[in-house]
DNA sequence: ATTAAGAAAGGACAATTGTCCCAATATGTC
DNA sequence: GACATATTGGGACAATTGTCCTTTCTTAAT
């Protein structure tokens, strides 16, 4: 549920050491709860976490908010809309303070287009979301909202500190009052 | 929900009427209910399907499959698991007849690292993946089965004639019984 | 200190979905 | 034709989840 990618993030950080990729990708700041991209928006620029979380979310027509993934350091947005060529299908709000970097659109096609290891490890991000996104959403489909929980904690177990309750549910596609009868559940079966 | 992509098929074809390419893009045929990749095994090929179509679906712990999407004409498979270096994590079940292309590991990774349009329409085709299934869990989690369903119908209103019963409910995460439930509310409706 | 705003928790009831089961209808085989 | 075997459809009840609403507890602002 929280991504990162080390890998990634250490190439970007390498590049900005060179003189040549030094303007290209600019460094930001910015306080939880800033929306750094609005749903179908133009999207100009590709952006990597440096430090910090933000949620990636769909808003649907009934008013619900769908959270998609939790980006941590290393993980890219903006990248998508490159190749599908339409405006971005996803929001991007931080969830705490957050500094990330930015590429325009047109850097990073030409990154992609020249850099062999980028490239590579653009299409390794890429098969990793596909990847991630199978994996979980046939398991949250296949069982409760208990067990669903329960494989969240498994993964980070300081869960509740570290995302606000809400925005759980939203990840998990349930309402609060249900996440809340799950994590009763839980506690009464220690 | 059927995935198509003849852009790439275009090119992948084309790839086959050069000789240099001739014999590492081989073709074969199955019949409707063939399985061409299990869970959980190794992967050494990546595969186009050229006609027909086939299921992607993992099985939980619960023994329930679910249905990540169907693959027509130009989707790709076993790619993923290039970059993932690891086994596949998802089984691929021909649901009627197919023909399709095969291409080793070790010959895609090659056509990546020197056929730029290749190159790029791997990356197009990871980001429609991601793309896709944001968009569909999103929806899916956000409205019920009923709505699911006339989605569905709005894509393929053929859907009955294409998809079994058991792989719709499959594909939406449902029961069979809870579709036919569904399925009986949208006619009463008319 | 007081008030307002908003998380967080849960009761009560409704709606949806799952489970289990049985009947009806193909489908193919001998 | 007779039989076994899937496939399909739906009844009855249980379990899960959603909706609506109230209460409590923080937190922030004045």
């Amino acid at each position: 549920m929280i991504r990162i990618n080390y890998e990634f993030l250490d190439l970007i950080e390498n590049l900005r050491e060179n003189p040549e990729y030094q303007s290209l990708i600019t460094a930001h700041n910015f306080k939880s709860g800033h929306v750094i991209l609005d749903q179908n928006s133009k999207v100009n620029n590709v952006y990597m976490v440096k430090e910090g979380l933000t949620k990636c979310y769909l808003t649907e027509d009934t008013g619900k908010d769908f959270i998609q993934e939790f980006f941590g350091p290393g993980e890219i947005f903006g990248e998508v809309e490159i190749f599908s060529e339409t405006y971005s299908f996803c929001a991007i709000e931080t969830v705490s303070q957050v500094s990330l970097y930015k590429i325009t659109h047109k850097g990073f096609v030409e990154l992609l287009k020249k850099h062999k290891e980028f490239n590579w490890l653009m299409l390794k991000s890429l098969a990793s979301k596909v990847k991630y996104k199978a994996i979980r959403h046939s398991f949250n489909q296949s069982h409760n909202t208990e067990t669903n929980l329960m494989r969240l904690k498994s993964e980070h177990e300081n869960i509740y500190s570290l995302i606000p309750k809400k925005d759980l549910a939203n990840y998990l596609g349930v309402t609060e009052r249900n996440l809340n009868r799950a994590i009763n559940r839980l506690k009464e079966s220690v």
